[in-house]
DNA sequence: AAAACCATTCAAAGCGATTTCAAATTTTGA
DNA sequence: TCAAAATTTGAAATCGCTTTGAATGGTTTT
C-alpha cells in the first residue's frame, strides 16, 4: 500500500493525500478526515526509506556501544528510558556495538556519512573525547551523557558526581572513618574523574590525607572489585569504609568483606552509587546498602528531550543540565569500628 | 559527496560509479580500482535512505524490548553478540521498547508497514506466541530467540532447558535431596514451561512426588526471588536445594539463605541457570556457584547468522537450532543435610 | 459583471541511489 | 581486413515520498 495507491484509492493526488496525512493546513477539514479513515482502514504507513530520502531526515538517533564494556546493565537501564521517550515521536533509536577503539570512530564516521541517524548519543566521555570532537567535526548533532572539556560548544547532561561523594565522604568522616577506599570508574572517564575530586576535596576539608592505595581504577564489574577489595583488606591498618562505584561494584565488595570473615556495616562500611537497576534494589540488599543515587533510566528519557530539543534548532550551548545525586543512608554505613 | 559529485569527479557516469563500488563483473578492472581509490579518498558512502529506496532492503534487523522487563542484563549480553555478527555485515539493529503488552504488537505492525526492517528477532516466546502469529501473518521474515508451537514453519535457536533442568534435578537426587525447590521464569513462557518439564520428569524418573509449594514463576529479579526464596525456607519440611532461573534470582535466593542463617552449600544446595554475564562471574561467587551454563551471547552472534541465512532465503523450516546446556558443578551444590 | 482574492487541488520536480536497456568500444575469428 | 561477438560505458527509468509552483473553482469586493 504505496501513497500512489492510497491516492488513486481516494481519486486525489499524491499532494493531497500527503498533505492531509501530514496536517498542512492547506487541504479542506472534509477531505482530511476522509484521507485519514481510507489510510487508517487500508493500513497505510508511509515507507520510511523514501520518506527519509525525501525530507533528509533519517528519524533515527545512534548508539555506538562498546562491545561488553558499555552494554551493561547501565545501558540497558539507560536504552529503556530513552526509548520510552522516543517512541512516542516516531523516532528509532539504531545500535551499533563496536569491539575496539579503532572501529569505534569508524563506526561514528561510517554513521555521519551515510546519513543513518539524525542524531547521537555519547556515553561515559573522557576529560577530552575525542568522540565529541569527531562529531563536532562531522557536523552530527549529538548530546552527551556526562562532561567533556573540549573548546567546542556540546549539548550535555550529567549527574553531579563530585558533590555526590564529596557528600558520601564526608558522612563516612562523620561516622568517624579515616581510611576510606574509593573503588573507582575508570581512569580518563569524567565520571571517575569527577567522583575523585569530590573525595579528595571532603577529606581535605578535614585535614584527612589520601592513600594513594586506597584509590583504585577499573571497570565495574563484580569480578574485579572483589579482586580490587580483597586486596585492599589486606592492607594495615585497613579500611574501615568503602565507596563503590556502581552496584556491581559493590556486590563484588560484599564478597570480599565476607570472605575475610567481617560484617558489613559493622566492621566495614559502604556507600555505592545507585543507577537505579529494577532488578538489583539496595533497599532490599541484606544489609540494605547506602547509596548515592541517581535514575539512569531517568537520565534516558531527559536526554531523548534534549536530543530533540538539539533536532529543534536549539543551540547547544543552551542544552545543559546537571543534576544533584541523593545520598540515601542505610544499614551498609555505620560507626568506624573502634580498634 | 553524493554518487553524482564522485561520478563527475571521475568524468564517469553514475551507473559505472555504481557498479564498480557494488563489484558488478562488467566494469574494467582498471576503472573499477580508479573508482575505489578516488571514493575511499573522498570519504564517499553511498547515502542510506536513497540506497535503501533503490534496493528495497532497509539494511537493519528489529528488536522490540518489552520495557525494564526485557531489558535486563540478558537482552545486553544478547544485543552484544548480535551486534557483533551484524556490524561486519553493514546491518544496523534497530531497537524500540514498549511499555505494554498492547503497544508490543502495534510496534511491529509499524516496523513491518513502514518497511524500516528486513527481519526481526524475537525473544522469550510463550508456548503459543501471538507476536510470531502476526510476523507470519505480516510476511515479516523473523528469527526467534526460544521456540514455539504454532503450526507455522518458524526459524529458531533455543537451548534445551529442558534437558538442562532434567540433569539438574537428577545430580541433586542423587546427592540426597528430596524437597527441591524450583524458582522458575514466568508461566507460559516456552523456556519456563521446558524447564519444569525437565525438573518434573528427573523426579518423577525416582518416583519422588513434587511439590506444587515448591514451585514458583515469576521474572528474574532479585528481589522477586529473595521474597520466594524466604517464604519457601519457612515450609516445613523446608527444601534442601534451589534450582535458580537465573544470576539474578540465585542472588535473591543467596540471600534468603544467608538471612535464614544457613550455609549455601552445606545446608542448602543450589544450582542456577547462567547466561554468561561478563560482570557476574558464578566461579568467583562465594561459594562458587553451580550452574547450567550456556552463552546467551554466542547465542546472539549464532542468530545473526540465522538471520542472514532466512534473509539469503534459505528455508525456514531448514533454520532449527537446539543447543546443549553444560552442566557445571561447583560448590553451592553439596549432599542434602542429614536432620 | 469584472477584478481580486481565497481556499483547494494537482502535475511534476526533486531526494540519491540501483538497474534496465541501449550505445560505444574493444577483441575475436575467419 | 572486416563482421561478429564480447566487453565496457552511459542515459534514463525507477523506488515512494515531499514540496514547489501552477491551476482550478468559488467568494467577495468594487
Amino acid at each position: 500500500m504505496r501513497l500512489k495507491d492510497l491516492a488513486e484509492h481516494l481519486g486525489l493526488s499524491q499532494t493531497t493525500v500527503s498533505r492531509a496525512l501530514n496536517g498542512y493546513p492547506e487541504v479542506k477539514e472534509a477531505t482530511r478526515r476522509r484521507v485519514a479513515e481510507a489510510a487508517d482502514q487500508l493500513g497505510y504507513r508511509p515507507n520510511a526509506s523514501a520518506l527519509r530520502l525525501a525530507t533528509g531526515r533519517s528519524g533515527a538517533i545512534g548508539l555506538v556501544l562498546r562491545g561488553a564494556d558499555e552494554l551493561g546493565p547501565h545501558m540497558s537501564e539507560f536504552l529503556s528510558g530513552l526509548g520510552a521517550r522516543m517512541a512516542s515521536h516516531d523516532i528509532d533509536i539504531l545500535v551499533t556495538t563496536v569491539a575496539s577503539q579503532q572501529e569505534e570512530l569508524a563506526a561514528y564516521r561510517r554513521l555521519a556519512a551515510s546519513q543513518k541517524v539524525d542524531a547521537m548519543i555519547l556515553h561515559s566521555p573522557t576529560l577530552h573525547d575525542e568522540r565529541a570532537e569527531l562529531l563536532f567535526e562531522l557536523k552530527t548533532p549529538f548530546v552527551l551523557h556526562g562532561r567533556t572539556y573540549i573548546d567546542k560548544p556540546v549539548a550535555w547532561l550529567d549527574i553531579d558526581n563530585t558533590s555526590a561523594l564529596e557528600r558520601a565522604t564526608s558522612h563516612l568522616l562523620d561516622l568517624g572513618h579515616r581510611r576510606i577506599a574509593l573503588v573507582n570508574g575508570i581512569r580518563g572517564r569524567t565520571f571517575a574523574e569527577h567522583r575523585e575530586l569530590g573525595y579528595l576535596a571532603a577529606l581535605s576539608a578535614r585535614g584527612v590525607a589520601f592513600d594513594r592505595a586506597l584509590m583504585s581504577n577499573s571497570a565495574f564489574t563484580d569480578e574485579v572489585a572483589f579482586r580490587i577489595a580483597q586486596a585492599m583488606l589486606e592492607l594495615r591498618p585497613r579500611p574501615t569504609a568503602f565507596l563503590a562505584g556502581s552496584m556491581m561494584t559493590a556486590l563484588g565488595i560484599f564478597r570480599a568483606i565476607r570472605q575475610a570473615g567481617m560484617t558489613l556495616g559493622i566492621d566495614v562500611s559502604m556507600i555505592a552509587h545507585d543507577d537505579v537497576f529494577p532488578y538489583l534494589n539496595a533497599d532490599n540488599m541484606y544489609p540494605s546498602m547506602s547509596t548515592t543515587r541517581s535514575s539512569i533510566r531517568q537520565a534516558g528519557m531527559r536526554i531523548g528531550d534534549l536530543v530533540l530539543q538539539v533536532l529543534g534548532g536549539k543551540p547547544v550551548d543552551a542544552v545543559h543540565e546537571l543534576w544533584p545525586v541523593e545520598l540515601v543512608l542505610r544499614e551498609s554505613s555505620g560507626p568506624a569500628p573502634l580498634f
